[in-house]
DNA sequence: CTACAGTGTGGGAGCGCTCCCACAGCTGGG
DNA sequence: CCCAGCTGTGGGAGCGCTCCCACACTGTAG
């Protein structure tokens, strides 16, 4: 355990401070020998630019090691080439886990081609919420991604009024206005329930998640699809109303075992349910898959790790986050018009609990 | 340039459409009759103001619903109210999962009192971190929290030469000249082996992260020290080498069981490793934990859900992610002064696989 | 020859703040 | 009485950019 290398530079303050002055778009333009607009224009790709300019002045740039300060750029654009990715930190536990990481991963992979800088913004109470919505309206940013909408969430209503380009993961309803981004969750379902009838299930139940979020009613209305495709009667007995929480999972699945002993096949609208569910199940003596066939949702590392290993529906998070950030850098570069909406595919990933 | 956006001068002329002009700070100082001065000096909190501006001020602000101009403010203060929060995407897989969601959930929550932002930099290669590089260089944060370190890692070097505040979550070894926070690892490791120790094993294995990182040796260092201190020699073949992940954990697994067949208790240290290794063992017809009992580090969500579920030593991370934060802050306001260290206490959390 | 469009360029103005200097009013000591 | 020494205050200067106008210079048409 050697002390590490380190630059041995910075150590003593007093010598080489030479850092401290960083250098302006002024004294590019004089080293260039051309005048600040130039500079400005090469900086800014302007095309109005003669060649032997464009190329002294970026001479000039790389020997001086300029970098332009964002903050008077900013000031006098009013742009702030930034954009913030508004979390509702109550949601947060909600997620399949590596969701958060992998919508952040996806974005910060998209966005660092650009220039943008991406703030992070967790609201978890009122209080949170009003500054943020000041924050805002203060034009603080170029454009927001918003993770998580509740159909009663006032942010995107605010969003849609102050006409800040926006994109969210998931949907209001169906006629959400601003631009969105999410998962085919009412395909995956069906694939999902497709999947446990093909198995020769007969009676399959499902675990919903909140109904006030758009995904949930999606993931229940592929699962009724399925059903009806196949010639089932749609059965509320089968319903299990939950919260996409663990314990959420487990209690509904105890009731739902109450009302119908003889299913045999369970959707969950989250892998955490469906992890709940199994617990319930292997404690009332079902064996998984053969008594009862357990499929979830989010394909998230608790999937690979119950015993036996799940069969899930997975969501291309990181894809999304990719995406959400492209539309937005569109809608911000192409001055507002079109909103864009994004489905994108699920998958299922075919394990050992059905 | 194409037609760059102007504002548009109004939402809807009629009726509520003022949003758009933002106030200055020379309206509010016109609407209270005041001069520019006072009006600063109030909003910077300044003690030199009579009651009565200090009043005609306020209400002006609140009428006009005036919010300061941040670009205006750091064009002059020079100060950028943010700071960034760095992860090396590379990383960001090996972590136990709610890791860097509660690292941030912690950074916020301790931020949110401040009017500090939160910039979010993944830094996933080498181009990204000579960008990163330049980013600092350009003085564009007021400070930097750096999560995961390794040992070789040339960040924390390049934060010191430049002398920017930064607090890092781990550090890089024992004389590490950066503030740091990070959990008592070692502690937690010698918990979880005196554990197994007094259930009677006797033949007591570990499984390490990778040796570069510090976490990785403290941890091994509490299992040495345990080991040691119960009288027990410490012996390298039970040792197995491994990287933090699940797949590690296997390969490492069945090398320790070829190795050492009589081992009755593991010592992992992260849960996704011992998820693997449980796997191992059970494939090896090994019972858990009546014939090997296994240990995980982090309490992640993977650790509920094994089968059985899993005891591990859970670290605090949120709190790390708030102290670190904290930390940081004053190390901002209080300009430079001591380099501080924090350790918080780890937690041994009884569940059945030992 | 003049007229006139089209390039490329320099540099003034000004974005909204903070900093700081000057100065007005008020003590109170000499 | 004056002159320090306070407090509280107004407003000029200037942070580093972009915007845009004015001004060379071309070249082509009249």
């Amino acid at each position: 355990m050697s002390p590490t290398a380190q630059r041995p530079d910075a150590l003593h303050p007093g010598a080489g401070g030479r850092a401290t002055a960083r250098p302006t778009l002024e004294e590019v333009a004089a080293l260039a020998g051309v005048g600040r607009g130039t500079v400005s224009r090469v900086i800014n790709g302007s095309p109005r630019v003669s060649a032997k300019a464009r190329e002294a002045v970026q001479t000039a740039i790389a020997e001086l090691g300029y970098v332009p300060n964002r903050a008077a750029r900013t000031l006098v654009t009013s742009r702030t080439d930034s954009i913030a990715l508004v979390v509702p930190e109550a949601e947060t536990r909600l997620f399949s886990e590596p969701y958060f990481s992998d919508i952040i991963s996806g974005v910060s992979a998209e966005l660092a081609e650009t220039d943008m800088q991406l703030l992070l913004i967790l609201v978890r109470n009122q209080r949170e919420r009003d500054r943020l919505s000041a924050y805002l309206t203060a034009q603080r940013v170029d454009g927001v991604l918003v993770v998580s909408v509740h159909r009663d969430d006032p942010l995107p209503g605010l969003l849609e009024s102050l006409e800040i380009p926006s994109v969210l993961a998931g949907r209001r309803g169906d006629l959400e206005p601003l631009s969105y981004v999410h998962a085919d969750n009412a395909g995956g379902a069906r694939m999902a329930v497709r999947h446990l009838l093909r198995r020769g299930c007969t009676r399959v139940a499902t675990l919903t998640g909140p109904l006030d979020m758009e995904v949930a009613q999606a993931r229940l209305g592929g699962y009724r699809r399925a059903l009806e495709e196949a010639g089932h009667a749609y059965d509320e007995d089968l319903v299990g109303l939950a919260d996409f929480t663990e314990e959420g999972g487990r209690v509904a699945m105890r009731e739902l075992l109450a009302r119908k002993p003889e299913l045999d096949g369970v959707f969950c609208a989250s892998d955490v349910m469906a992890a709940g569910a199994m617990q319930v199940l292997r404690a009332a003596g079902r064996r998984i898959p053969d008594d009862v066939a357990v499929i979830g949702f989010d394909d998230s590392i608790v999937a690979r790790h119950t015993d036996p290993p799940m069969t899930s529906v997975r969501q291309p998070i990181e894809e999304m986050g990719r995406t959400m950030a492209r539309l937005l850098l569109d809608e911000i570069h192409e001055r507002g018009r079109a909103r864009r909406q994004v489905v994108l595919a699920t998958e299922l990933i075919v394990r050992d609990s059905a």
